[in-house]
DNA sequence: TATTGTTATACTCTATAACTATA
DNA sequence: TATAGTTATAGAGTATAACAATA
């Protein structure tokens, strides 16, 4: 495990930046294939992806918000851009009448299931190609784990708001 | 291994999905810091850390560029933030005078020592405290081969410039 | 008083294309 | 003709703070 008082070992070191390497140049190949293929942004394709995996195709803003690590008012914009292309709905939750619930429409699904197969593609040839079913239980197991640890800490929306947190 | 002609299974969907998100989180944590410690955004802060590893503390633009996965224009901006701010200089290469070397200042390597203590407890609270030594090295592994694999991939300063790769 | 979401605004970042200079 | 880097410009994205409405 790793001392509290010293800093990253080589091979912590070395897992850190392959980590972030890695993410970044396969968010950055990926994104290129969703913007000519849907014209969508990474964002964009996650905030409609995270609404198919939904139950109901729907979720609470903020929900969204933090699944996709993002802040509220981001996702107000995105969602805006969204809903202006038919891809997505908004409307005041019955529960709650503060909240605001996405729902995809069809042409959300349809376009999702237009992009997929090309982004799956992209996702393989970079990211799975390279790893035997032996690498993908270790990376999924630790990533999972590691998942997990880290949204035991309070989520990005819930970061403090006008007038809170003030000195004195 | 993975058929090339199916999409992900939910084994590889997990872990890409995973991956992504842990990738996301970390980088927004550790940029919070940086940006409260010393003022850098999470691209300036690898710029300055690359350039502090490197043999003299110098790399060319280019060098540069691929590492961070950047474009050239966008280097040229942050270069110059950083250089405005004394962090870096930048003077033509003897050997190809069409190149440039960047080099770390004292100030830039201070800035650096200052800054890595807190980053890399970051790291290590978020990233590390859920691992075990086994799926460090696992980790670890899967991961420099992945990123072996994806830098075989032509660098992203070798993407086509104007009036290449038109069609016809 | 806290939470949810939107808006206005200002700013940062990024990419594209045009440009200069060297190989 | 290709490569290295800069610049201008224009656009996308992001955050902050102020705001309205509901709990």
């Amino acid at each position: 495990m790793s001392d509290p008082t010293a800093g990253l070992n080589t091979e912590q070191l070395g897992a850190y930046f392959a980590l972030m390497e890695v993410s970044s140049l396969l968010q950055y190949a990926v994104e290129e294939h969703l913007r000519a293929d849907g014209d969508l942004s990474w964002v964009q394709f996650q905030i409609l992806a995270r609404l198919v995996d939904a139950p109901e195709g729907r979720l609470r803003m903020t929900d969204l918000a933090d699944g996709v690590v993002y802040s509220r008012s981001g996702l107000t914009y995105q969602a805006g851009l969204l809903d202006k292309r038919g891809l997505i709905t908004r409307s005041p939750s019955p529960d709650d009448e503060r909240s605001v619930m996405v729902t995809v429409t069809d042409a959300g699904r349809e376009l999702v299931a237009r992009v997929l197969p090309g982004h799956v593609a992209q996702v393989r040839g970079l990211l799975f190609e390279a790893m035997s079913d032996e690498d993908l239980a270790a990376l999924g197991g630790v990533l999972a784990r590691v998942r997990a640890h880290m949204r035991a800490t309070p989520p990005r929306s819930a970061k403090p708001r006008a007038g809170r947190n003030r000195a004195g």
